[in-house]
DNA sequence: ACAATGTGCTAAATCGTTTTATCTTTGTGC
DNA sequence: GCACAAAGATAAAACGATTTAGCACATTGT
């Protein structure tokens, strides 16, 4: 060996070994346990003020990091998270919910381990037990569609949050306030003057019925309902779609174009709505001159169209933010917490 | 402690401790060292087959899992990967990166830390910091936009990729094969048979001269003016935008109509292309019948629009999935990587 | 002068693995 | 019979932190 003896300098042919905590209290001339308290911020030790400047000197110097698998085999914590969903990394769809996770876990100083289930059940029990393996301090289970989940066991003190998701194993959930959103939703075409010739674009009786198990468009269906009752509204028509792709919001629309002119539009997703955009341009119709409408997510695409639509946003990063949030309360059995949906007014909206 | 002494039966007030491999290795009648050596699968130990039965049945009993932070500080893997990128996981645009890695790294028995930096350097040391701290075993690096990335110095035993982009710290590199991708779409246009009345949306001086360090954009045009080069084709005009938004393709398009009626559009990527369909339709121009468009990226939004978006992929899924198989390939001095980028075909182009 | 109390620090155990070195049998060849 | 090897296992030392118990010395009160 070409290595030098002393530990601090670089040595050429050896791996350049980690400095340890070890190393740090020997270049500070005291011992390891009193290093580790100082580094540890403990409050009520008894070590004096030059031990302490000396061991942040020599930290720094040696430019010392804490291992982590060291610590965390001692004491239980890893300052990580687990993000486990079942296509939300994977998919642009729901990816506000990560990015508010990411977004407040780096400002507790947790980091993420994020793993895909796409909604496997062996997938879903392999990512729990990877997560729990590495100990991360807390899960939170995503969900693409707001629905009821059906988790593995999971060892009790293991803290947990349900993202748009509710799920019997883990009673406190973050879910879209839809109930309200819906309202919202009628409101502000109620406020802009309609009163007739209002469609709604999407209803799908199964999900009404509960068939489907989704729990968030039977809220949103209920706030829009019960909206419409409270002002005596109704809808001349409701076109029915089990999927809310632009295609279908196409073809619906189209359709009922034929014989109708419909002054508004509720559409129950934007990309319905994107095809409704479709649907009343070939027919020559203008928005929001001829019809207006409102819709629901504010997806990446609402602010594309133009005019740009009107929708009730899904406040999927602030429900990221707070799902982590509560995993780091500990007083989390919090029960299920609703996020407000805000209305995004574009221009797809004119009185009537 | 109401808590029975043998370690092996439930107590009902202790936490449930994690049953450990000395757990096992009793319930086996063997020594930890037995037990840890037979459920790691060495090779050349000398131990009974009994032993095994044993071991492996205990183990399954018991539900055993071995503590990740224990064999971290033994062996220094942890079957963890890190995915530091700037925007990839907190925007839709490029979240086929993080799927395909998602997907490959669960391939491969590995999981990934998402780390976000927001482009920012101090957060990025900070992410790397996090990520070397918990001895993750190699390290993406994913860009936004391909592009040249400063990053701070690292242990140079450290695996490391590049992810779109480029970086002098880190040889090895995943990209998209721009080159040939801006030939394919000239290419897609030739061979329907148009050679005059063509158009490039979005065409950007300053990049092209290199003032933006856009690897990614600078290849993509020379690809395209190789190929028209090679053909003898040229545009009758480019359409310059710095920001590639619908909005910029719209208004570029529109202004563009009011004294010229082109043939076929090359728009740079498919939100320009976005633009161009709603500048085209207030026209009254008819696509394809009237103008082709051919564009790049295969986004969202592609296969959305009426009639479907001919474009040339971005293979950020595949591309995500290299970067890991590259990450845990040991021979990965392999210099950079170009993934080919396919023509989607649908029905914005028709022969001329 | 001596117990009691404080002060500043350290030794050593511990977390749950992996790995090296070694130990006891048993069989084998000569 | 005896050396020697092979087979089948184990003890003990890491890995790098945290934490408990306690040591040595100085100060104080009586």
């Amino acid at each position: 060996m070409l290595c030098d003896q002393t530990p601090s300098t670089d040595c050429i042919l050896s791996k350049k070994k980690r400095v340890t905590l070890a190393d740090v209290a020997r270049l500070a001339g005291l011992s390891t346990s009193a290093a580790s308290m100082i580094l540890t911020g403990r409050p009520d030790t008894r070590l004096s003020p030059e031990a302490h400047a000396r061991v942040h000197e020599a930290a720094a110097t040696l430019g010392y990091r804490p291992n982590a698998a060291a610590r965390a085999l001692r004491t239980d914590k890893t300052q990580t998270l687990a993000f486990i969903s079942d296509h939300i990394a994977t998919t642009r769809f729901a990816s506000g919910l990560i990015r508010g996770a990411l977004a407040e876990s780096e400002a507790a100083k947790q980091v993420m381990l994020v793993l895909e289930t796409h909604g496997d059940p062996a997938l879903e029990t392999r990512a729990i037990d990877e997560a729990i393996d590495r100990q991360v301090d807390g899960i939170i289970f995503a969900a693409m569609r707001s629905r009821e989940v059906f988790l593995p066991e999971i060892s009790a003190n293991m803290p947990m949050v349900m993202l748009n998701g509710t799920s019997k194993q883990c009673p406190t959930a973050i879910l879209p306030d839809e109930f309200n959103g819906g309202r919202a939703a009628v409101r502000l075409l109620a406020e802009a003057g309609f009163s007739e010739g209002l469609v709604l674009v999407g209803h799908n009786a199964d999900v009404e019925e509960g068939l489907f198990r989704s729990e968030t468009v039977i809220r949103r269906l209920d706030g829009i309902r019960t909206e419409m009752a409270e002002r005596s509204l109704s809808f001349d028509d409701e076109l029915s779609s089990w999927n809310w792709e632009p295609e279908n919001g196409y073809k619906l629309v189209k359709k009922y174009l034929k014989h109708e002119r419909p002054k508004a539009l509720l559409c129950l997703n934007d990309r319905l709505a994107f095809g409704a955009y479709q649907a009343l341009a070939e027919a020559g119709l203008s928005i929001p001159d001829d019809t207006s409408i409102v819709s629901f997510d504010n997806d990446e695409l609402a602010s594309y169209l133009r005019p740009g639509l009107t929708t009730i946003a899904l406040p999927h990063e602030t429900m990221g933010r707070e799902a982590v949030r509560m995993l780091l309360d500990a007083k989390a059995d919090a029960g299920a917490q609703l996020v407000e949906m805000e209305a995004v007014v574009r221009g797809s909206v004119r009185d009537a």
